[in-house]
DNA sequence: TTCATTGTATACGCTACCGTATGGACGGAG
DNA sequence: CTCCGTCCATACGGTAGCGTATACAATGAA
């Protein structure tokens, strides 16, 4: 076997890249062989056409974002408020992870007018949604409680990237922090 | 002075449209016109280029969306609680909106990459915000709980959209209520 | 060395759309 | 009725990108 050049991967991070900055229209076979510094003849040996290649970014996405903030956040233990903790940081900061965060509300919005999206963000979101609920539960007993604070922390997370509002004196962060703690208490 | 056939104003509502349903790469000066009913020879005599159909929508999309909801909500009276009541269930139906709910999640995905719309959609959400803030600051005492509360009411609006988790047994309206029992309290 | 596999460059035809140019059509003002 | 302002149709040249075809390069295996 001849090794593999430039790897159907690459044009699949590529593409990540472009969807992130530019949404779904911004996936486009010529620049993203431009930006990898090859021709598109490769792109169309990989993918039968640039359908198959988002198919294969979302798969990509998907994967990566339901397993590895899960298992970054669980492997370093603590009790649940410190995992809550270590949750928002890295889902804030997005340190460290494959998947930018960009990227998920690039997904986010490509999910308003493509149904195939939108299924695999709502598996994406009940995974994140069922964790939430894990961690909220150990901290409050009661059942309502659980799903109306899971139900703020991921919007809080959500529309926190979404809002482009001051706070005043108040950096975002101190805000992000106020709202933080009324929610473990 | 001969009848306006197709307005100005019709073109900006076409656009808006298009923005809502696909973004801003969606909105094509051809296609808009052939939805019109018009080629884009009057396109060309109304604006100087696509650009500048653009920069009318945003004009319009700011004028209607930081106006005409707080109006709504203040003109028919009762306590911050009623207004609040009031100011979400308008703000997640749409009901009787010039403004499309989802034009707005149009305009803020585009804002993450057009610094221009990004300084629109500030402007915008700090009026939302400045009211969501004078609403609780009715309601609670404490300056940390309003800012803390106004943004979660505010995040919790836009991750609504945003989000695609189910909630068991519970259906999206019973979560929201759930939520906003407890944010108003 | 020879060969098959894996990937690339290049050229081509096609479609969609932009922006321009130009010649009207059509209605109200005079 | 005539003229002018307003709006539209049409044709044109240009760019960007898709997908295909085809020849070619590089590399490991036999």
């Amino acid at each position: 076997m001849a090794i593999t050049r430039t790897p159907r991967s690459r044009w699949i991070d590529e593409g990540l890249r472009a969807l992130a900055a530019g949404g779904p229209d911004a996936v486009r076979i010529e620049p993203l062989a431009q930006a990898i510094g090859v021709t598109k003849g490769g792109f169309y040996w990989h993918f039968a056409d640039r359908r198959a290649l988002l198919v294969a970014m979302l798969d990509t996405w998907e994967r990566a974002s339901t397993e590895e903030v899960i298992e970054r956040v669980e492997g370093e233990g603590g009790d649940a408020r410190a995992r809550l903790r270590r949750l928002f940081a890295l889902a804030s900061s997005g340190a460290g992870l494959t998947i930018d965060i960009t990227t998920d509300l690039a997904v986010r919005d490509w999910s308003r007018r493509e149904q195939t999206v939108a299924d695999r963000l709502r598996r994406v979101d009940n995974r994140r949604m069922d964790y939430l609920r894990s961690l909220f539960g150990a901290i409050c007993p009661d059942e309502d409680d659980v799903e109306a604070r899971s139900m703020l922390a991921f919007t809080l997370w959500i529309g926190n990237h979404f809002m482009a509002a001051d706070h005043g004196a108040r950096s975002r962060a101190d805000v992000l922090e106020l709202v933080l703690s009324r929610l473990e208490a």
